[in-house]
DNA sequence: CATGGGATTGACT
DNA sequence: GTCAATCCCATGC
């Protein structure tokens, strides 16, 4: 059913690649992973940087576990801690394309737009009623629950790029996007779509 | 104990 | 394109 601990074990890299294309589920809402960033302790873009402390202390956790922090003082975003327990680092799940509970995401999000209900870090916890009280839950049988994707879909073009909104390591390639949604935060230039990652 | 910054968003020029 | 809102917590005195 959902993602097992054995997914999340391995490199944050390939399992922010491998998470594009799955489902997201929360209550009577779900939707499909379009746009996921990685991040590893090894590099100062990552909250696990600076070691463990009550804050970074999730992202440490077993693989599988959901970190939950607060953005700028009024977002959450929300992530899956990956490789083994006791390394710090996570993906980032930045956009989702709504496939269950549209209307309800259009109530908590205030807009009606397919296109603006999940398409950025803080409208997607917002859309699936993601809040600061689910930090270190399980996405393997927990309130939130990673599902592979679709039986009989085919698989999404993954590009890979630059990581958004950050001022330190802003160069690593750390960002896996559908080539082809129309529901990421930011559309990636079409002169670079060309290729799959 | 005071201060500063941040993996964002939405409104406005 | 610019900019403020808002809060947790790491850091430094």
């Amino acid at each position: 059913m959902t993602l097992g601990t054995d997914f999340y074990a391995r490199s944050v890299h390939e399992v922010a690649h491998d998470l594009v294309g799955c489902l997201v589920s929360r209550g009577s809402t779900a939707g499909r992973i379009v746009e996921v960033e990685s991040y590893h302790q090894e590099e100062p873009a990552c909250h696990a940087f600076i070691g463990m402390t009550p804050r970074t202390r999730v992202l440490f956790a077993a693989p599988g576990t959901a970190y939950v922090y607060r953005s700028y003082g009024i977002h959450a975003c929300l992530n899956t801690v990956s490789e083994p327990e006791g390394v710090g680092a996570a993906v980032l799940i930045r956009a989702l394309e709504p496939l269950e509970g549209l209307d309800e995401m259009r109530a908590r999000r205030g807009v009606s737009r397919d296109e603006e209900l999940c398409s950025g870090p803080g409208k997607l916890t917002q859309a699936l009623g993601i809040g600061l009280e689910l930090n270190g839950s399980s996405l393997v049988g927990g309130p939130i629950r990673i599902l592979p994707p679709p039986a009989g879909l085919a698989s999404p073009r993954v590009v890979r790029g630059e990581r958004i909104g950050i001022t330190k390591a802003a160069d690593l390639p750390w960002r896996f996007c559908d080539a082809d949604s129309r529901h990421v935060s930011r559309p990636w230039p079409a002169a670079m779509r060309g290729r799959a990652a």
